[in-house]
DNA sequence: GTTATCTGACAATAAAGATTGTCAATTCTG
DNA sequence: CAGAATTGACAATCTTTATTGTCAGATAAC
């Protein structure tokens, strides 16, 4: 019962200071410290395992925060992910507009990014790559809807000017690339890299060259 | 405690019949009972959710039967999952092995005969393709051997003559690959099936066709 | 038909962890 | 400093499910 003082701050009067932040700004603080805790504890011991009150105690909260800020286990779980994800995105997204126009220089761009992250942090990589799976319908929705932003920096979409969305079997090219992409960098993560992050991007590019072909193709058929 | 009556049966004398079969067959139609029961249940409620005696009820038997059988869930879980992937992959060996000996005709029979199952077959589908991640590390175990499987029927190995096994690189080429395939399989399940079977036999194998030609690659290297 | 074995129903126990509630100590405001 | 808000520690409760145990009735062997 996240408490809001709505009769006496109907206006702009700030809550009253706690070291030096207002009470909004402790809260966010507060729950930020919860999904960093989050991320180190389910590295530690995995997502199953990690009870409320150990990553209380990571985050030096106690249980009544991690109510404050989360309705449950779950939803502490969607919101690491999409922190450490949407991150991730963005570098991603960064470094595929920095390396120009060429598809598959971008490609390139963007896959080492990735997997140069997942060597810098192969705890929470372990645990977004392996264990966000089949949780609950909301947190495979979360992880669908990183795969289409995932697939769509890799290779962006060619959208169909008709319907405005790509076609059946664009989706499920994308569907396969990422697939292949997850599947190598899950791999590589669990048998403690073995091959530089060169090679397996190499690899990973061979995968999400059948989908950048297959865009191209459906793009010159559009234009002949 | 499995109760077996070593002090008088050490000689081939049978255990009492009951319904005409003697205690081992009673037991491992026990046992069949409840693997498909899980099936059945894992289908409807998925597996994190499926309770032992929800089980147990589907199967018609009394929780003592399952413990009889089953060390606790998971055992369940890993024995209705070879149950289910083992008949698949004899399936899809057997196709292959009709479509004679060219590489991608062979590829295609057993790719047709996946996918064919999967649409007959939704509920499991779903289970072993989604929820079996995760799970923990003896699951896994048990995932990554049939992903292994799975790959050498679609896309034979090449052996490395010196090592006896595959190249670092060719295995992530399979682990892509097969996470390309089941990734496919897993949308286009749980959408409801809405390509063809022929359809999405054609963009899985475009994924496989990386593997393979790398494989090919690999062989003319050798024999030059 | 009598006895030993097996079965099915169900109670009893155990364990783990989430969620809520209490209260004293701390920190701010005025 | 007095009083109010906020915090931290921790107890209490609740829920859920696995796992084990009991026992009366059913079934087969002789």
């Amino acid at each position: 019962m996240a408490h809001v003082n709505t009769l006496f701050m109907a206006s702009s009067r700030k809550a009253r200071l706690y070291g030096g932040m207002d009470a909004d700004e402790r809260r966010t603080e507060r729950r930020l410290k919860l999904i960093d805790a989050a991320i180190e504890v389910y590295g530690e011991v995995g997502y199953r395992s990690a009870t409320v009150k150990a990553i209380c105690e990571a985050a030096e909260l106690t249980e009544r925060y991690f109510y404050e800020s989360f309705a449950n286990s779950e939803a502490l779980l969607i919101a690491a992910y999409n922190h450490v994800v949407g991150h991730l995105h963005e570098e991603m997204t960064a470094a595929a507009a920095a390396a120009g126009d060429d598809a598959e220089a971008r490609l390139h761009a963007a896959l080492t990014l990735y997997f140069t992250r997942l060597k810098q942090h192969p705890k929470p990589a372990r645990v977004f790559l392996l264990e966000i799976s089949g949780i609950s319908p909301a947190v495979d929705a979360v992880k669908l809807d990183a795969g289409r932003v995932f697939s769509d920096i890799l290779v962006p979409p060619v959208l169909d000017a008709k319907h405005g969305d790509r076609g059946a079997a664009a989706t499920l090219l994308s569907t396969g690339m990422v697939g292949a992409v997850i599947s190598i960098a899950l791999r590589w993560v669990s048998k403690q890299y073995p091959q530089t992050v060169e090679d397996v991007v190499a690899i990973a590019a061979s995968f999400c060259r059948v989908a950048l072909t297959e865009a191209d193709r459906r793009r010159d058929l559009r234009l002949r």
